[in-house]
DNA sequence: CATGCGTGGGC
DNA sequence: TGCCCAAGCAT
């Protein structure tokens, strides 16, 4: 229950033009989500579709600490809720909070992380608890500044962090808060590259002032990105805000912009190390080359993400021509 | 600011 | 079938 529902009547919110919310100098979105009484009327909507529909997991029930909260924020960084589920379980259970981490070897930690994608982020959330454990105490710090000097957080992270584990008022804008705003509010089809401080002023105004309804309306906008306001085909039938939608109202006109460069996967050095990687992560010890070498023909690019697996600490090498997960050394 | 960094699912 | 996309970060 988040209040107000009661005599909160369409008209009350309707007064508010959505062509006037389609601006660019400053300033024209400064308490423009706020009514008089102090409500906001963008995030309100959202707030009771999220009690309907938001979806129930793990790190969001209460018994989540901050050390969970981490753990999922850094897995969720570019890797989809459903694969994140299992390995985030199996994590918490060995890995109970940044001590138990910090104990292990970091190869460990980038076993456990299996096929997540982007393993340089198990490395750096080994580095982050031991950093958590030589500079915190084992705590999770419950500050921006603190958070963000740990290795592996960005703005983002940060921010989740001192929103959803700790409950502050933040702004919070990933990839979905940053859609949705564009569309919903700036009336386009989507946002710029980065996170600009006007953003961040232009998403808090949206947060209710009581800063545990400002946590929740958060999660709440994210969860709008993720499952009505998506990429490709949004689902504005089923948005609670589509009738002061800035970009539906304007007839969802197309990006301006230039397209984004194309991904490529096939045949880069990512995917090389990629399939190094998981032969070292497969195997309980270390391996020989010859065993690297079947995983890639081109000898070439082989050696040259190898040689960027070794410099990233993502491998070492035990002794010439046989390679191992850092810690794995003891092993064989 | 552009680029590199994994992986797999959906359309 | 490719192509697009997913709760970013570091350099």
């Amino acid at each position: 229950m988040n209040g107000n529902q009661d005599g909160r009547t369409d008209a009350a919110v309707a007064h508010l033009p959505a062509a006037g919310l389609v601006g660019d100098a400053a300033g024209t979105f400064g308490g423009a989500h706020k009514t008089e009484d102090g409500e906001r009327p963008f995030a309100e909507p959202v707030l009771e579709w999220f009690g309907l529909v938001a979806r129930e997991l793990p790190w969001r029930r209460p018994e989540a600490g901050p050390w969970a909260v981490l753990v999922s924020e850094v897995m969720l960084q570019q890797t989809p809720v459903n694969r994140v589920l299992p390995v985030y379980e199996a994590w918490l259970a060995r890995w109970p909070d940044p001590a138990a981490l910090a104990a292990e070897p970091s190869g460990e930690a980038v076993r456990m992380w299996g096929r997540l994608g982007y393993p340089r982020r198990a490395l750096r959330l080994h580095q982050a608890a031991t950093a958590i454990v030589e500079r915190h105490g084992g705590a999770v710090p419950d500050n921006l500044d603190d958070l963000l000097a740990l290795p592996g957080i960005g703005t983002y992270t940060a921010r989740a962090v001192t929103a959803f584990a700790f409950r502050q008022r933040q702004p919070v804008i990933d990839v979905n808060v940053r859609r949705l705003v564009a569309r919903a509010i700036e009336g386009r089809a989507e946002g710029p590259v980065a996170v600009s401080r006007k953003d961040l002023a232009l998403v808090e105004d949206l947060l209710p002032a009581d800063a545990e309804t400002a946590a929740r309306a958060s999660a709440a906008f994210m969860e709008l990105g993720a499952l009505v306001c998506v990429a490709r085909a949004p689902r504005c039938a089923g948005c609670p805000v589509r009738e002061r939608c800035a970009w539906l109202l304007a007839g969802s006109p197309p990006a301006d912009g230039p397209a984004r460069k194309p991904q490529g996967y096939a045949g880069t050095d990512r995917q090389v190390r990629g399939r190094l990687l998981a032969v070292l992560r497969e195997a309980d010890g270390p391996v020989h080359a010859t065993l690297l070498d079947a995983a890639w023909d081109e000898p070439i690019q082989r050696d040259r993400a190898l040689r960027g697996l070794l410099d990233d600490g993502l491998a070492v090498v035990l002794s010439p021509g046989v390679f191992a997960l850092p810690g794995d050394a003891q092993a064989g």
